[in-house]
DNA sequence: TCGAGAAATCCCAACTGATGAGAATTGTCT
DNA sequence: AGACAATTCTCATCAGTTGGGATTTCTCGA
């Protein structure tokens, strides 16, 4: 547990424990975890419990609660990058058989948070709210490509065994796919896919999001390719550039 | 502000702020709205934001962060609600068209945790996390009936005005529902649509969710609607057992 | 129903972390 | 650059938090 302080602190780490290994969790393996005493704990998860961000299950131990469901609910009715790009997911999946996914870049992690699926095949599992691998494929080249320099130096070393080339080369290939403006990349992540990103940026021109399309690649042709490259650029363009104009309007309305 | 106390609550309570009606809140209107100190406020936030519950907006304020979503992903992953359900939304709108959902009942709200739909036109709104009128509809009555008497009797008072009958009515009508088992409701939360749902009752016999299904009124005929009932009431039973044995087998393997 | 064990709560002294008034700094926009 | 808004800092005070250990409540099997 890296230097958690202050018990509001405490009580949100506890949600940390959940994870898609460990999804359910007994008070004493809690306690043992998060080294916090008994009473303590206790205490914590009754707050949280209360909350609605934990459910005792029946027998023993505790899950996730109904909170974190709706306030997911709010969370995608309201966010601005969902809103500017829903338009962009449903017209690249009518035009080109996949999956378009909207991946927000937090804190070191690659969220999608909005996707439309027209693939007449199974692609693959990455539904909203579940993080995507940091050390390959499209959507991630399209992130740190265009992190600054040292924040990408810094991911790149720390994920270093997890890429499939030396660090040097990796670097180069993130120098190339800026240099592009999309990423492209051939079953990193899936087998038999292939997943066309680019970056969504904010004022500071920082990576915040990258809108991606996955299709099946034994279909792909290079003209289609190629297509689907500049369509993918000109929409990140678009929503980023949409994001930026959303907000001055903002400060004109008041 | 009802009673919180610790700084725990307090932090929690910043995310009761962020409804449908007022999804982004400046820290001035937060600060107001709580009756925090500023530094107190910010240092909240602070936490709030590290943990991914909070996203500072580029301008000037706050919305809900990536951490629900990522927590609400979890959570879809691993109820067991939704794993007793999931076959019977998708027989039912396999076999009915309309919009099929699994609704929890959790601290006197009604939110939909999973749905199919196979209806030809869009028939509602209450997508995975939106909490649903208690007053009126088949989900309501569904939960309401199978509440201990007292506890129904203090729902039933504490929002009588937004029934649309004298509380005997009311309660002598979720008399008949639960003699019944099944609940039926025509255009009461939406106009030309008729819910028919049975609840999900715990090992105490306590409602904790509602299984229901939604078809258009227009297309609806009486031998039609007691197949539908039928259905539902051995589905939700089933889910109800299901939720039972499911927990048996944990303690003997377990 | 009883008993054993697990889960959860209570008590309370010690102390540490949280609080807020008010000042200072940083950020944003014209 | 200046004005204003947003955010952070300082620090004395004290309220809330903590945890050891005892107690109570719950669950399940015989």
């Amino acid at each position: 547990m890296s230097s958690i302080s202050g018990s509001g602190e405490r009580i949100l780490a506890i949600l940390d424990l959940f994870t898609e290994a460990t999804p359910e969790w007994t008070s004493e393996e809690m306690r043992v975890a998060l080294g916090y005493s008994r009473p303590t704990l206790y205490r914590y998860l009754k707050t949280l419990k209360e909350a609605g961000f934990l459910m005792a299950l029946p027998q023993s131990g505790y899950m996730l609660g109904p909170r974190v469901t709706e306030l997911d609910f709010l969370s995608r009715r309201s966010d601005p990058l969902i809103a500017a790009g829903r338009a962009h997911l449903v017209a690249l999946t009518a035009a080109h058989p996949g999956v378009a996914s909207l991946v927000r870049w937090y804190g070191r992690k690659l969220l999608c948070v909005a996707s439309e699926d027209s693939s007449p095949v199974t692609l693959s599992s990455y539904p909203r709210g579940r993080p995507m691998p940091l050390a390959r494929g499209a959507i991630s080249r399209a992130i740190l490509a265009w992190l600054p320099k040292r924040d990408q130096e810094a991911l790149v070393a720390e994920h270093e065994a997890e890429f499939a080339a030396p660090r040097e080369t990796v670097l180069a290939m993130l120098r190339d796919t800026r240099r592009d403006g999309v990423a492209v990349a051939w079953g990193e992540v899936t087998p038999g896919v292939v997943g066309v990103a680019a970056p969504v940026l904010a004022a500071d021109r920082a990576p915040i999001a990258a809108l991606c399309l996955t299709s099946d690649a034994a279909t792909m042709t290079p003209a289609r390719l190629a297509a689907i490259r500049d369509t993918i650029r000109g929409m990140a363009s678009a929503i980023s550039t949409d994001l930026r104009v959303d907000n001055t309007d903002q400060a004109v309305n008041g």
